[in-house]
DNA sequence: CGCCAGGTTGTTG
DNA sequence: CAACAACATGGC
């Protein structure tokens, strides 16, 4: 985190200058330190320190990936629910979920929702490490990041998102998630247009950030935060560590005025 | 009660 | 390819 990358290209100027690592220590200096992504830990899902700095195993690796489909469209804390009942029933390896059969998995997750379809996410994720890497979680790793990307999106029920979230928290690989939250925040600061697809706001923030992973998995988790507390579908801008970057609370200091 | 949540897929014009 | 429906539970 040497380099302070300038924004060298926006989809739609704004008029204030700032770096895009800049907005990242500020959100850091406002909400701490994140570290995520969150493990199963006595039935919860706890964000430590050591969960954030270290490689994690392939155990590790398939629980971030359950999370991951499971969290789609869907509060965390109903995902919660469904990792701690799928640790009661013993489900929460590969190897039992490979072996359960759907209508069962989809029953246990029932509370993270959409959990038909959920169910079957993971067993085609379950069966496309079975028939590529043999079952083992950990091999992945062997391909290049382009080509894991790809074998993941080519899994039904894995779009883009879950597969950067993926390899970006449980693999370590440099790749920037974008979801619902970051669209939105990087709309509100006029950095993007509305309309800007999937890849065009990866490639943007990537090539604007320095490429260190720990920070690209620490400046998702702040985009996160914002978005939950001030960037939310009505911003509320009062007090919001971005204020000074963003058009939205200048348009109201004018017309405050 | 209505809206929203760390999306993805399938269908339609 | 853009817009839309379907998928579903739980919190506020």
């Amino acid at each position: 985190m040497t380099t302070i990358n300038r924004i060298t290209r926006v989809i739609r100027p704004n008029p204030k200058t700032f770096t895009l690592i800049t907005i990242v220590e500020k959100l850091e200096k406002f909400f701490g330190k994140q570290n995520w992504w969150p493990l199963l830990k006595d039935g919860e899902c706890l964000y430590l320190e050591e969960n954030a700095v270290r490689t994690k195993n392939a155990a590790e690796k398939w629980e971030i990936m359950l999370g991951a489909i499971l969290t789609q469209n869907t509060s965390w804390t109903n995902v919660i629910r469904s990792l701690a009942a799928l640790e009661k029933m013993k489900l929460l390896t590969w190897d039992a979920v490979i072996h359960c059969p759907e209508d069962k998995l989809a029953l246990v997750i029932r509370s993270s929702g959409y959990y038909h379809q959920k169910a079957k996410k993971i067993r085609f994720l379950a069966e496309f490490f079975r028939d590529r890497f043999d079952g083992k979680v950990e091999d992945l790793d062997r391909l290049s990041l382009s080509e894991a990307r790809k074998g993941l999106l080519s899994v039904w029920g894995i779009g883009p998102e879950t597969a950067d979230s993926i390899l970006l928290y449980a693999y370590d690989r440099l790749v920037f998630v974008v979801d619902a939250y970051t669209r939105r925040i990087f709309s509100h600061l006029k950095l993007i247009d509305k309309t800007a697809d999937y890849e065009e706001i990866r490639f943007f923030i990537e090539n604007n950030l320095p490429a260190d992973v720990r920070l690209y998995q620490e400046a998702h988790a702040l985009f996160v935060a914002l978005g939950k507390t001030f960037c939310k579908p009505k911003p509320v801008c009062e007090n919001c560590p971005l204020s000074e970057f963003c058009n939205c609370s200048e348009l109201m200091t004018e017309s405050a005025h």
